[in-house]
DNA sequence: AGAATAGTGTCTGTCAGACAGTATCGC
DNA sequence: GCGATACTGTCTGACAGACACTATTCT
């Protein structure tokens, strides 16, 4: 087979980075992989990889395989965000980079971290101190103000939750988006008017019979996503 | 200066496309390019061409040169809507699109069919009934979709209308984007709320001291948009 | 009983929808 | 006056924020 070749400085790099999300007890945390390799040695950086369009499908394809390479996790959601694109804003020249961001449960957390402890770490979102590679610093504050809108929308994260879950864990992870707290009340009257949509309005929620968490205090109702639930506002 | 060349398979084309809208008495609408070439000669596309990295700042100034080349104008507001990817959206070979939507002022629409008479057709943004290229009819129903939310979310669309205007054009124009007929009392009330916003707060509709539009029933005061407005939520 | 968390009830202000009413122009 | 469009007033229902209250568990 012949080999077509091409000047490189007419076509640009193209990358994906995706900002994976989790909530835990310290608030909404995001995945960042420290480099360990020129350019940018020594920073940390969204996970990220360049486009195979030998291999991908699509440019979400291309996310999806980075996480399940880099990271060792498939997510339930990915969304984009923006493209980022320019000369100078990757050492090696003319590049865009699409931008995503993946929900994880909070039970998978540890999952990745066991994956690939050295370089990895899950960090606070908004302020884990840390110096950034390229532009990923916009990219994350950018991923960060995507997600939030939508939750703001009303918007439930459930792709954040394990498979049962309370209304208060809930509330908690939409604070930790919001970087708000919410009134409990306010809350709840929202979800039960969820619950109890009409067809053909379809709710995201919904009670599991009978289940509820056990802890040191009173008992509480325990909730699933909806069968094919897509976080989409 | 030695080429440096790689293997075209392993880069993507990379275009911009660009979904640039008008309001006129007949509702929302877009501008179309009848393909005069190969590939998919004969349909209509949206305005688009391919990224040069050699001339183009980012994908944003790519899509400004393609609107200025191509179209003889250049917008106002020029906003990133999405990405669409792939191997078989092109029949050239794996490529991928950046979207941007922009808006005209009603008062240049003329200026752009005179440029381009021949090949350049404003539509009917939702109704137009012509075959169009590539993945181009997603492409439009994903732009309007991005617009149409942002109305809704009551972001006023300033960058459509002429530098005066009265409360009744600026309501026919959001209707034409919301494809609804909205109620005069209450879009009133909200721009009448957006006037008098104390600061730091700032307003984006300006009072025309003294000015109004005279035809054949009572005059209309008018309006025109806060100095440096910009079309964001 | 007391601590802790689950869950409810209710008041209030804000705002959107609906729609009727008044004002001011040309003819 | 009449048609037409500009502009205002007001009633209503939906809903968010605030906050106090009740309920059920464990120790």
């Amino acid at each position: 087979m012949q080999l077509n070749t091409i000047r490189r400085e007419l076509y640009p790099s193209v990358m994906v980075d995706i900002a994976i999300f989790s909530v835990d007890e310290s608030g909404l945390r995001v995945l960042l992989v420290h480099r360990a390799n020129e350019p940018q040695k020594g920073l940390w950086a969204l996970p990220g990889g360049f486009l195979k369009p030998d291999v991908d499908a699509t440019l979400e394809a291309a996310a999806r395989r980075v996480l399940i390479e880099k990271i060792g996790v498939d997510t339930p959601h990915l969304e984009e965000v923006c493209t980022f694109s320019g000369k100078d804003r990757d050492p090696r020249g003319w590049s865009i980079s699409v931008l995503f961001f993946a929900l994880l449960p909070r039970d998978q957390v540890q999952a990745v971290v066991k994956a690939k402890v050295d370089a990895v770490e899950w960090v606070d979102a908004r302020n884990h101190g840390l110096a950034m590679a390229f532009d990923h610093s916009d990219h994350l504050n950018r991923a960060i103000d995507v997600l939030k809108r939508k939750v703001a929308r009303h918007a439930l994260p459930l792709h954040l939750m394990p498979t049962n879950f309370t209304m208060t864990a809930l509330q908690r992870a939409c604070e930790a988006i919001l970087g708000l707290s919410l009134d409990k009340s306010v809350f709840r009257r929202r979800l039960k008017a969820d619950i109890e949509k009409q067809p053909p309005e379809i709710p995201d929620l919904v009670e599991v019979a009978g289940a509820t968490e056990t802890g040191h205090q009173r008992p509480a109702q325990l909730y699933k996503a909806r069968e094919g639930f897509v976080f989409l506002e």
